[in-house]
DNA sequence: CTCCGTGCAAAGGCTTTGCACACTC
DNA sequence: GAGTGTGCAAAGCCTTTGCACGGAG
């Protein structure tokens, strides 16, 4: 079994190991969210699971999503589009810059981080959880 | 005129040149946020301004801090609390580390971010705006 | 007299919650 | 049967918007 797949089934197996009822909406869910090479928001997730299985309501996603959450089987960002974004599994973190002109979102790695994550650990004992952050500012083009 | 006095001064006094009327819905507004030591929200800024002037409407405070914003005079942070918070003036900011478990929010200096920002600009041409951050993580007591 | 700024009321978007049923264990 | 998970509907919260009035320039 390869990459995505045996991503998919790490995480039921980790949902059934924990004591967790794996229910077809959990599956497809966490197959919404596996699908999704970039961030999906819960509404996103919504459509393609309602697609297979019309009758799921939004709140059971927005249940698994707490649930998935609360596991760290998926965590967070936040774009600044008044609504949060999920991204599934706990490797490959990256951060966005998002620039306030036009938009435009720069992935960049999560090692560009490791100097501050550092520095707050010496400096303020504090553990940086930095999975997803979001800069904004000026990208190149929208600098004149 | 000093400290703040002088600052809000200042303040009113960009808007008026900049041929933004004064209203006295604005002052307080001003007055709110200076008188904030931390950040405080839209519907703190509403309480403060509603008591001296019973009815103003929360809709002018909004219309107010996106205008404050746009003017660079109010910065934003979102400490994920489901509803952002304001900070007056463009000096001396700073960010904040949040623990998720025990909920501290702890201050620390913009300088620990000027290395990320050096970083960004170089390698992604990005001219980063970082003012508000917030970080999330384990506080030394949360740690065990 | 022409806009700007405001209050008021309503709507909007995203998310959460109460309740009862259904399905597992 | 006890508890978990779900659909449904409603409410909640923060924020935005349309409209008309009132006052400033």
């Amino acid at each position: 079994m390869e990459g995505r797949a045996k991503q998919a089934k790490e995480a039921t197996n980790s949902l059934h190991e924990l004591g967790y009822r794996l229910t077809p909406q959990r599956t497809l869910i966490l197959a919404a969210l596996q699908a999704s090479d970039d961030h999906i928001s819960a509404e996103e997730i919504y459509s393609q699971v309602h697609a297979q299985y019309p009758h799921v309501n939004i709140s059971t996603i927005y249940r698994t999503l707490e649930l998935l959450k609360s596991l760290g089987l998926v965590t967070e960002t936040d774009l600044g589009e008044g609504r949060v974004r999920y991204h599934y599994g706990d490797k490959g973190h990256h951060h966005h810059l998002i620039c306030e002109k036009c938009g435009a979102v720069i992935e960049v790695d999560e090692s560009l981080f490791l100097p501050l994550k550092r520095t707050l650990l010496q400096d303020y004992q504090f553990k940086a959880d930095i999975r997803h952050l979001a800069i904004f500012g000026r990208c190149a083009n929208c600098q004149r």
